[in-house]
DNA sequence: CGAATTTGACCTGCGC
DNA sequence: GCGCAGGTCAAATTCG
């Protein structure tokens, strides 16, 4: 499968790409059924390996995700979420990471732990051909309709993050509440608005521990200084504003916005601060944006924020 | 104490 | 039919 990431990682060269479904090259199985697939993350049952196996491979909604790491890195506590990437406001659990041939990155595989028995599956990939561009793949889409992050995971995030927090320009400290009480990003309910600043403020944050691992992985420069990080917070939570604020100013349309800004970002990806805006933003949106265009397109393409989001028709018609 | 993360092994699926 | 690669599960360990 090197050539769909390959795709995607072209694409993403010039811009954060999001496409739907076709992201593996070898496709899907037979599998199209996530709700029954999954046994449930946390259920016990499926201890057969060959059960669990025939459930497996492929899925068939995929959705890929590409977006620049470059401002994620930084200096990365012990301890933080390393697995836990939640570029969203749900909680994944990270269940497996492998090695992908022809890509000198590994591929983490991450599991929505929001909700138990949720299907949600996501994998983040770094890109081979771009290192700071990380390529997530979304699939299967999420049982709950609000993000639930677990006590463990607010209590991570906030050790992790809790300069991000104190922040003046952070927003709320509770994205979770934040996320219910906006009913914003509420995905599943079709309302992705992502309005939540606070909530996109948190998934970007999320998401430089989420890629964590990607850094390990090559050589990262955690050069990168706190203070560093509260810079890049800051950036972010401004372009998760900025993204995410689809409903609350006067909201202008979304691909517009992103588009300008991607393009801004991605090509000044060597300059200086003005790209890590871009770069975070894009992070932090992507992926909801991805999911969300997803539901909102239905099966059409969408560009957010500078993503772009291509879906394929293909699972879903082929397995049914 | 509980939850999450990490690593290894196994199985399925696809391609040749 | 065989081999390769990817994907998932399970167990152990660590951190909050």
């Amino acid at each position: 499968m090197d050539g769909e990431w390959s795709d995607g990682a072209a694409t993403a060269s010039s811009s954060p790409t999001v496409s739907g479904a076709g992201g593996e090259g070898k496709a899907v199985g037979r599998r199209g059924v996530p709700a029954a697939e999954d046994s449930s993350p946390g259920s016990p049952p499926v201890s057969s390996p060959a059960a669990a196996a025939s459930g497996r491979r492929r899925s068939a909604n995929k959705r890929v995700v590409t977006v620049p790491l470059a401002d994620v890195s930084g200096p990365r506590p012990k301890g933080v979420g390393e697995g836990n990437t939640p570029t969203d406001s749900w909680a994944w659990r990270k269940y497996g990471q492998k090695p992908i041939k022809g890509s000198p990155f590994p591929r983490a595989y991450y599991r929505c732990s929001s909700n138990k028995g949720c299907p949600a599956r996501k994998q983040v990939e770094r890109d081979r051909a771009r290192p700071d561009m990380v390529i997530v793949t979304y699939s299967f889409e999420h049982n709950h309709s609000d993000a639930v992050p677990t006590r463990a995971q607010q209590n991570r995030q906030q050790a992790t993050k809790p300069k991000q927090q104190a922040q003046p320009a952070a927003p709320p400290p509770e994205p979770a509440e934040s996320l219910s009480s906006g009913g914003s990003h509420d995905v599943a309910g079709g309302e992705l608005a992502t309005e939540g600043g606070g909530a996109a403020a948190v998934a970007a944050v999320e998401v430089h521990d989420d890629f964590r691992w990607l850094y390990d992985g090559v050589s990262v420069t955690s050069s990168t200084s706190p203070s560093d990080t509260d810079a890049a917070d800051e950036l972010l939570y401004g372009t998760m504003f900025f993204g995410a604020a689809v409903g609350a100013p006067p909201a202008p349309p979304l691909a517009d916005e992103f588009g300008d800004v991607g393009g801004l970002f991605f090509e000044g990806e060597g300059g200086g601060g003005g790209e890590e805006d871009a770069t975070f933003a894009g992070l932090g949106e992507l992926p909801e944006c991805a999911m969300v265009f997803r539901r909102h397109a239905g099966d059409g393409l969408a560009m957010a924020g500078g993503v772009k989001v291509e879906q394929q028709p293909a699972a879903s018609t082929a397995m049914s």
